[in-house]
DNA sequence: GCCG
DNA sequence: CAGTACG
DNA sequence: CGGCCGTTACTG
């Protein structure tokens, strides 16, 4: 047992405690700790529900192609033609490729993916990020590979599976189990769920294992948490459940109705997964601009927004503080329809220049994200939620992104034109 | 972990 | 700064 | 063997 490597691990978090450089628990150092929820009323239950029935949402229909938004606007940057030179093996990238949604049930591999999860999970724990990024992709390329895998050799072929995973799928083929799982320690399950946790991470989750709590309740006896971890803990079950498409589609109305009741003009489009098709959802990911062609934006309408869903009782509780000042202000809460149980709930402010970025970044999904930036890297670009960019160093501050610099960022297809990756419609994105 |  | 979160 | 997304953005 000493060497499994949680074992290792979990020696040394202990010797990080004893060392005191974990120590925030006992001497209430500062008065402000909690207890100063500026948020809204806690359980505040919604009693003014306006039921109005939502008339149309600008979400169009399908919400799954991109917005009709066309290249030529006036006192627009310039978005230049430029093309990206290709190179050797770019066709390997994931972005360059449709990856639609794998099903994980009825999936002839489903006992492959279960215990090649398991292992994920664990390597999660141990913040192994790049076991991590591997079997996250090997998982994803074993979803979408219809057929039963039967050998070794056929697992190998997969592309993101190599040698000690075309292994690890022989074994499982063979005896029905991977003894590499069995060793794990029970207190896996114990770390994994308060992993698990909004504001709780691998290292946190550790610690708290650590410091012998077992379950919530030790950890909100003895423990100073953050606002977040204490939202997270007391909404757990509710924000580990998955939310059917068709409730993403009313919190997504909700959410749209209240915006077009402070400006018409305002455009809403649901992104992550709910863009992407999934069938269901982890979180709700609303992206909001306006065409500011008229000479008004949507500069401070995020808190007004705010203001109004709290007012409704439809915000629960507020993660992440919005920038109010900002075009790209955003918000991150949980949210709850009157019906319904507590939901993550994102809402992003976007430039309106920038919404083909803003549409990339906030549809995803990761690997798809991380696939197209590694791809603008490699050719000299930079690829973020604002812009594909030149890749100069730019100043510091808040200074625009101006200039000669920025390469495209109005619509995705420009983007990925001068990227020099075909583009995709957003269900093909499952990478 | 996988890949070049 | 480390940790966490977003796609 | 080195790279693996973002000079992402926020919290404490």
């Amino acid at each position: 047992m000493s060497d499994d490597p949680l074992s290792e691990m979990i020696a040394e978090t202990k010797r990080l405690v004893e060392a005191g450089l974990y120590v925030d628990d006992e001497g209430d150092d500062d008065e402000s700790t909690q207890s100063n929820n500026t948020t809204t009323d806690l359980n505040e239950e919604i009693e003014n529900l306006n039921e109005e029935v939502v008339t149309d949402s600008n979400n169009s229909e399908t919400n799954s192609g991109e917005t009709n938004e066309q290249t030529n606007n006036s006192t627009e940057t310039k978005t230049s033609s430029f093309k990206a030179k290709n190179f050797r093996g770019q066709n390997s990238f994931a972005c360059m490729h449709s990856h639609s949604y794998g099903e994980t049930n009825n999936n002839p591999n489903k006992l492959i993916i279960e215990k090649l999860q398991v292992l994920l999970d664990h390597y999660t724990r141990m913040k192994d990020e790049w076991r991590i990024l591997s079997y996250r992709k090997a998982i994803s390329a074993i979803k979408k590979y219809k057929k039963p895998i039967t050998s070794y050799e056929e697992a190998k072929k997969i592309p993101g599976i190599g040698l000690r995973t075309a292994e690890k799928i022989a074994e499982i083929i063979d005896t029905g189990n991977l003894k590499r799982i069995d060793s794990f320690s029970e207190g896996d399950d114990i770390i994994k769920k308060f992993g698990n946790v909004y504001g709780v991470g691998p290292s946190i989750a550790m610690k708290w294992y650590v410091k012998g709590y077992r379950t919530f309740e030790d950890v909100l006896k003895d423990e100073k948490l953050t606002r977040n971890q204490i939202s997270g803990i007391l909404y757990y079950d509710d924000l580990q459940k998955r939310i059917p498409r068709d409730e993403v589609t009313k919190i997504s109305e909700w959410v749209t109705r209240a915006a077009l009741s402070i400006d018409p003009k305002l455009e809403c489009i649901t992104g992550g997964s709910y863009r992407r098709g999934n069938p269901d959802c982890g979180d709700v990911d609303i992206m909001i601009t306006r065409n500011d062609s008229d000479g008004t934006t949507h500069l401070g309408v995020l808190s007004r927004l705010v203001e109004i869903l709290r007012d409704q009782g439809f915000l629960t509780h507020e993660l992440v503080q919005h920038n109010g000042e900002s075009l790209s202000a955003k918000f991150m809460g949980i949210c709850k329809l009157p019906e319904g149980v507590h939901r993550r709930l994102d809402i992003f402010m976007v430039p309106y220049n920038e919404m083909g970025a803003a549409l990339l970044s906030y549809t995803g999904n990761d690997i798809f994200n991380r696939s197209m930036r590694l791809m603008a890297r490699k050719k000299k670009m930079c690829l973020n939620q604002h812009g594909l960019f030149m890749n100069v160093s730019r100043g510091r501050d808040g200074i625009k992104y101006s200039e000669g610099k920025i390469i495209a960022q109005k619509t995705e297809k420009e983007i990925c034109d001068a990227l020099g990756v075909p583009w995709r419609p957003p269900n093909e994105r499952n990478c």
